[in-house]
DNA sequence: ACCGGCTAAGTTTTT
DNA sequence: CTTAGCCGGT
């Protein structure tokens, strides 16, 4: 679990007050609730001022979240609202379950009535379900994730005859959750844009994906905002019921929400208006106005928001709504959310009061100047400036390395001599900017036997296995649920294959049924093989008696008989790849996950929005995760490796964006700086293996934006690059005085130098990899050869060798040509034995090195 | 219906 | 260099 630990560090009392009354606010300090004791100032009045607009501008480790908890802690205890009157969302379901956790421990157990605290997609789709009659729905409909999504829009561009090669659904179904992002329905999509789509037919094919929903009983994620705001929109007196109930809104991260959240904010946050309710079916005048406005500045720029200006010249009313952000952690742009909103918020909210939360209580001095002056290279901000009354603390280190695997071995290397320190591992995180770049520290890590943990990937629920077994149940629950039934009617194998689906697709189409009832008709006919027939009639079978089943047993049950009835645990039992054995523990953690609700229905309801990854391992190990994903989080030691232009900043974005891609990008740098509590460590290398080729990058513009003042340039200490001794020789860093402050380290020079060379292979390396060869490697003498560049560096090392050696200092269980199995590389061979060290012949990944503790026999 | 080989593409991620 | 997805052969 994350510390968040500045509540411990401040003192009971603030020690600045605000000029103007500074006795008398001491003295309501010393006289509040305890719950506001150890606020500060900004802190308190965040929390205190409850009326009208407010925005929180709260940079990294100010005391965000602890504000948000106190405000509801205080709203309550000031009798302003009831539990059920305070909508607070957040994006995540991890920042919902923290509030929820630390509201807890403020109130106690008072939590259990806050209905409508969660994510924005959980909250709209518990209004949604309330009022689903008026999107075309029933209130139990299931919603799609976007491999759902994906096979729907194929089957449609089907339909349309339209080639799924060069309009590929995947790309449809991002555009169309472009569209719902910024609230447009099917008519409201700029003609321009819609037409960008398989020669004028996007928009044709937007509307009829949204029949094709209603029939299925089906919504996707964003949807659940959509029909959210086409309701309230439509029906007034539904939004005014709304509005007079929820009495207090918080926002979290308001910098991340999109158009569509902003707009179903803004129709939330609207004072109930006094004016008669329309009738329903009226349409509420701010609908229309949308389209004729700005037909195709969409395109270009953020579109203006012409349907909130409030409908006619009256004043709109501006309930009390709170939303706290951070412009300069804005990393989400990319997939729809506006840093518009919260710059425009002021003028969004007539009347709102701005307050800056700047006193971080996270990282030391140097690191937060560092992640300060970077950021103060953006032009579209709000400006803050961070302060902390902690240390100065260590400078924020830059090294350069010779390859990407230089780097690696540095920061294992570093790792290692952090843990000789005393540092937990689990206070140590690398922050990369692509997950391709994880490869490299996890095979290193791998080597070197150091625990670590992958933060990211794919979640629960998007296992391929979680996805079938839900398959499952909502067929049982839901009999139209065509896209769960076509996914797991050949789950396992059953000889049900193309053909016999398609088939079942015309018998449905024709007889306008779901596929489940064409299935069950089909099969008193002979137009099927005997083979696929009879297999067809046993699935039907079986699903008519787990339905009957679910009547008279608990659901936990039901779902692990149908799971081993319908041959599914047996298809992973009987699989020898590497993740058989994970997946059918991701089964039985469904299952189990299953108990908390009342029911499957209750269950299917819920799952798709509140499922989230597996809780982590308790044990000590390394984190590695993306830029994206740490923020929020927090640790003593930061890694920052691939600062390098085309990298970081990305190329990509850079090129799709423009500046504003570039300030995104800076961004994410400052994100990843915050995240450092005490030491923050960025890494640049001057080769990088890109799509398996090498090339020559340069270093990140960022380095140069960076305060040299708080910044200390050191040589790699994986193993020499350039020059020098190759150890940890203190002569280093007398060197390093030489360069003093500007960049123009050994390393630093060459990297320049390759700005102007083509990226020669031979040129730049001659010093540096053969200085390492003499150093480290004792199996080669062979002159440079990229082909075999990173086997040859993986020979037997012999400073790996003692290291490991000290570390663990057993023999290996394993003999030679023993079959292994691990966890990440599957199944191979051992090809040799060095003390617990082992070679081994992987099947699928190839040869690597492993420490024994990482494998066991096959 | 299934498997194997080929081709093309290749950030970031939540719900 | 990988990997996913598609097509063609058995």
């Amino acid at each position: 679990m994350i510390r968040m630990t500045e509540p411990s560090k401040i003192t009971a009392v603030p020690d600045h007050q605000p000029a103007a009354g500074g006795i008398a606010a001491r003295a309501r300090a010393s006289v509040g609730p305890k719950y506001l004791s150890g606020l500060n100032p900004e802190q308190r009045e965040a929390v205190e001022t409850l009326d009208g607009p407010v925005l929180v501008l709260a940079g990294a480790g100010t005391g965000k979240t602890r504000v948000l908890t106190t405000r509801i802690a205080h709203i309550l205890s000031q009798g302003r609202a009831r539990p059920a009157e305070i909508l607070s969302v957040t994006f995540t379901n991890k920042a919902a379950r923290e509030m929820k956790h630390r509201l807890g421990q403020m109130l106690g157990h008072a939590v259990e009535g806050m209905p409508w605290l969660g994510t924005f997609h959980s909250i709209g789709g518990r209004i949604l379900r309330f009022h689903a009659e008026l999107a075309q729905l029933k209130s139990n409909f299931t919603v799609l994730d976007v491999d759902d999504q994906v096979r729907l829009l194929k089957q449609l561009l089907q339909a349309e005859n339209i080639d799924d090669k060069r309009w590929p659904a995947r790309m449809l179904a991002g555009l169309i959750d472009g569209w719902k992002n910024r609230g447009l329905m099917p008519s409201q999509v700029p003609s321009g844009e819609a037409a960008m789509f398989a020669n004028g037919k996007g928009g044709k094919l937007y509307a009829s994906y949204q029949e094709r929903l209603k029939i299925l009983n089906a919504a996707d994620f964003g949807d659940l905002l959509l029909e959210n705001i086409r309701i309230f929109r439509e029906h007034p007196d539904i939004l005014r019921q709304y509005q007079q109930r929820f009495k207090f809104i918080l926002v979290d991260e308001y910098q991340d929400t999109n158009v569509a959240q902003y707009l179903w904010l803004r129709l939330l946050s609207q004072a109930p208006s006094s004016t008669s309710p329309r009738l329903r079916g009226e349409v509420a005048p701010q609908s229309d106005a949308g389209e004729e406005d700005s037909p195709q500045t969409a395109l270009v720029e953020t579109p203006p928001h012409p349907d909130l200006l409030p409908a006619s010249g009256e004043k709109e009313k501006t309930k009390n709504i709170c939303c706290v952000g951070d412009d300069d952690q804005s990393i989400y742009g990319w997939r729809g959310a506006e840093v518009d909103n919260i710059l425009r918020f002021e003028h969004d909210f007539p009347g709102a009061k701005v307050i800056r939360l700047e006193r971080n209580y996270r990282s030391t001095g140097h690191i937060l100047a560092a992640a300060s002056h970077l950021i103060a290279h953006n032009e579209g901000r709000l400006g803050k400036t961070l302060r902390t009354e902690d240390v100065e603390g260590e400078k924020v280190t830059v090294t350069g390395s010779w390859d990407s695997e230089e780097e690696a071995r540095g920061i294992g290397e570093e790792i290692e001599q952090l843990q000789r320190q005393g540092e937990k591992l689990n206070e140590i995180a690398i922050l990369v900017r692509a997950s391709y770049q994880m490869r490299e520290f996890e095979d290193r890590f791998v080597t070197l036997g150091l625990p670590y943990r992958v933060i990211g990937g794919p979640r629960f629920y998007e296992r391929a296995e979680i996805r079938d077994a839900l398959a499952y149940l909502r067929v049982i629950n839901s009999p139209a649920d065509d896209l769960a039934f076509e996914r797991i009617v050949n789950v396992p194998k059953r000889g049900l294959g193309d053909a016999t689906v398609q088939m079942l697709h015309d018998h449905a189409r024709k007889r306008r049924v779901p596929l489940f009832d064409a299935a069950r008709a089909v099969v008193e006919t002979d137009e099927l093989k005997p083979k696929a027939r009879g297999s067809l009639r046993d699935l039907v079978a079986q699903f008519d008696r787990w339905r009957a089943q679910r009547e008279v047993t608990a659901h936990t049950d039901l779902a692990q008989i149908v799971l081993d009835e319908s041959g599914y645990t047996e298809m992973w039992q009987k699989d020898r790849s590497a993740d058989a054995a994970g997946r059918l523990e991701n089964l039985k953690e469904l299952v189990r996950s299953m108990e908390e609700f009342e029911n499957l229905q209750g269950f299917l309801e819920h799952i798709s929005l509140v499922m989230d990854r597996e809780g982590g391992a308790e044990d000590d190990a390394v984190s590695l995760m993306t830029l994206h994903s740490a923020k929020g989080l927090e640790f003593d030691n930061v890694f920052l490796p691939g600062w390098e232009e085309g990298l970081f900043p990305s190329q990509r974005t850079l090129d799709e964006q423009g500046r504003a891609g570039l300030e995104e990008e800076r961004r994410l740098g400052h994100v990843g700086l915050t995240r450092a509590r005490r030491r923050a460590m960025i890494y640049f290398a001057t080769n990088r293996r890109i799509h398996g080729t090498w090339s020559t990058t340069i270093p990140s513009r960022f380095l140069d934006e960076l305060p040299a003042a708080n910044v200390e340039i050191t040589e790699s200490k994986g193993g020499s690059a350039w020059g020098g001794t190759g150890g940890y020789g203190a002569s280093r860093f007398d060197d390093m005085e030489a360069f003093g402050s500007s960049y123009s380290t050994p390393g630093w020079q060459r990297a320049q130098a390759n700005r102007n060379r083509g990226g020669g292979r031979n040129g730049g390396r001659s010093g540096g990899f053969e200085e390492e060869a003499a150093t480290f490697s004792s199996s080669s003498s062979s002159g440079p050869d990229f082909g075999s560049f990173s086997s040859r560096r993986r020979g037997p090392l012999t400073i790996e060798g003692e290291l490991i050696a000290k570390s663990t200092g057993t023999t290996s269980e394993f003999s030679l040509s023993d079959r292994v199995f691990h966890q990440k590389f599957g199944y191979g061979r051992v090809t040799k034995i060095d003390g617990n060290k082992l070679t081994i012949a992987f099947d699928k990944a190839g040869e690597k090195k492993v420490v024994d503790s990482f494998v066991q026999r096959a």
